[in-house]
DNA sequence: TAATACCCTACTTGTTTAGTAGGATAACAA
DNA sequence: TTGTTATCCTACTAAACAAGTAGGGTATTA
């Protein structure tokens, strides 16, 4: 299941990624917006903002804005930093592995060979995707 | 991530579909040669039994055996039952629909439209995938 | 009738999720 | 300079879920 966390992160990105002009929207506007509970969004824009994809602005006026234009936003990076690793087990991340300490053999192993073809059918989603592709 | 059970029952599926006969296998045997804990794995075979995947035998000589051969045995349905839902998010599911309560239009989230393309993605894997493949 | 091995329910423990609470800090405007 | 706005940051919490454990009951076979 994806965690409530990412589909708001997505959604927010979404939200500032049809805006036209580069102007800060506040976190209060967005919550409203997407019904998003607004002291959670505030922890994920926080993230948001720390992983590179969005800046901020202080004080009155101020509010969050994209880094970079809907067409440079890649699904892959925008989920390794909501959800987490793509892959679905340690053993076949490409930025997070780490063997099985049950599994004596990855090559033989049923499961591995599973997760391998799943992690490369997501990845080629999340690769070709992005922010542009999924507003509008 | 993939749940601990889901990657237990895959591996006694496995374990059960590499056997050239039909004989009962005993929970112990698949547990100490895989590395499963024995009563989890109990509880996983059993709901792999209700669920038409397996066949039991109790008594001495009793165990689990497979009542379709690995070629007719889709991940599809594997999955399904041992890790839910193969959609992300209910809005995109095939089997257990559900519409977001915060989502005033589906056509027009950007999040429907990621979660489409990724269930998609994944179905195309494990409807080409059956047991026999992802043994040996 | 004793041993074997599955059947079934209920409980526990740890982790994660989805928040809440409450204040600190920076920027702008009067 | 002082009040207001809005982000920044830490810590806490309730509920759900995962991953087992415990302890028997039941059917089969020798």
């Amino acid at each position: 299941m994806l965690s409530k966390k990412t589909k708001y992160g997505l959604k927010a990105l979404a939200y500032l990624g049809v805006q036209n002009d580069k102007k800060p929207i506040q976190i209060a506007e967005i919550a409203e917006q997407e019904n998003i509970s607004q002291k959670f969004l505030e922890s994920i824009l926080l993230s948001l903002r720390k992983s590179g994809f969005l800046g901020s602005k202080k004080g009155k006026g101020g509010g969050y804005y994209l880094l970079k234009t809907p067409t440079e936003i890649l699904m892959t990076d925008v989920m390794r930093v909501l959800e987490g690793p793509i892959s679905m087990v340690p053993c076949v991340s490409l930025n997070f592995y780490e063997k099985c300490d049950d599994c004596p053999d990855e090559a033989a192993c049923s499961v591995h060979k599973l997760m391998l073809m799943v992690r490369d059918a997501n990845l080629s989603v999340y690769r070709n995707t992005t922010l542009a592709d999924i507003i509008q």
